[in-house]
DNA sequence: AAGAAGATTCGCT
DNA sequence: GCGAATCTTCTTA
């Protein structure tokens, strides 16, 4: 299964919003991972998380991929997620880690290798994005870090663009 | 040792 | 729209 990312959320170095914030733990030690490898987490019980690392090896900072647009295996994934609603498959962090089977055995891998799990190029090129506040945290309200394809129906949450490009 | 909060989702009203 | 579900981590509320 997978599809194309249409909708994510940075938390960069030194965020007070981020899981890295108050140093490194056994729970948050993936985020300190070079580039591009996994920080999958577990949280209220009932959703896995997936982040890509997003800084040099050391720095705790990383990207949660919120929503993607269902390409492959969708019939898998309708299977996976309980849903025939394909608009419903991977609209949510925690619905896309779900949609494409992701839990704790996938923290710390290298999603730039040939694993379980990786990152490609884009099949089709985002033209617009928006940017808004991010979504269900309690501190740095006030930072756009929420990045999503505009006019895309598989995007979660508000769609009133703060700003474009 | 116990409790609260948390980068959410689902079902019911 | 609201509250329950459900579990890991961090704090001591």
């Amino acid at each position: 299964m997978g599809g194309r990312i249409v909708e994510t959320e940075a938390y960069p170095p030194g965020d007070r919003s981020g899981h890295a914030y108050h140093g490194r733990t056994a729970r948050n030690q993936s985020l300190f991972l070079d580039r591009g490898f996994a920080y999958v987490y577990f949280v209220y019980g009932t959703s896995y998380m997936l982040n890509v690392t997003a800084e040099e090896p050391g720095i705790g900072a990383g990207v949660l991929l919120r929503a993607i647009e269902p390409l492959e295996g969708i019939n898998l994934m309708k299977r996976l997620r309980k849903t025939d609603k394909l608009r419903d498959l991977a609209r949510g962090p925690g619905r896309l880690a779900a949609a494409l089977q992701i839990d704790q055995r996938l923290d710390g891998v290298d999603l730039c290798a040939n694993g379980p799990l990786w990152l490609g190029t884009a099949v089709r090129e985002t033209t617009h994005v928006s940017t808004t506040a991010r979504i269900g945290i309690t501190r740095e309200v006030g930072r756009l870090l929420r990045f999503f394809e505009a006019g895309s129906p598989f995007v979660s949450g508000p769609l009133n663009e703060t700003r474009s490009r």
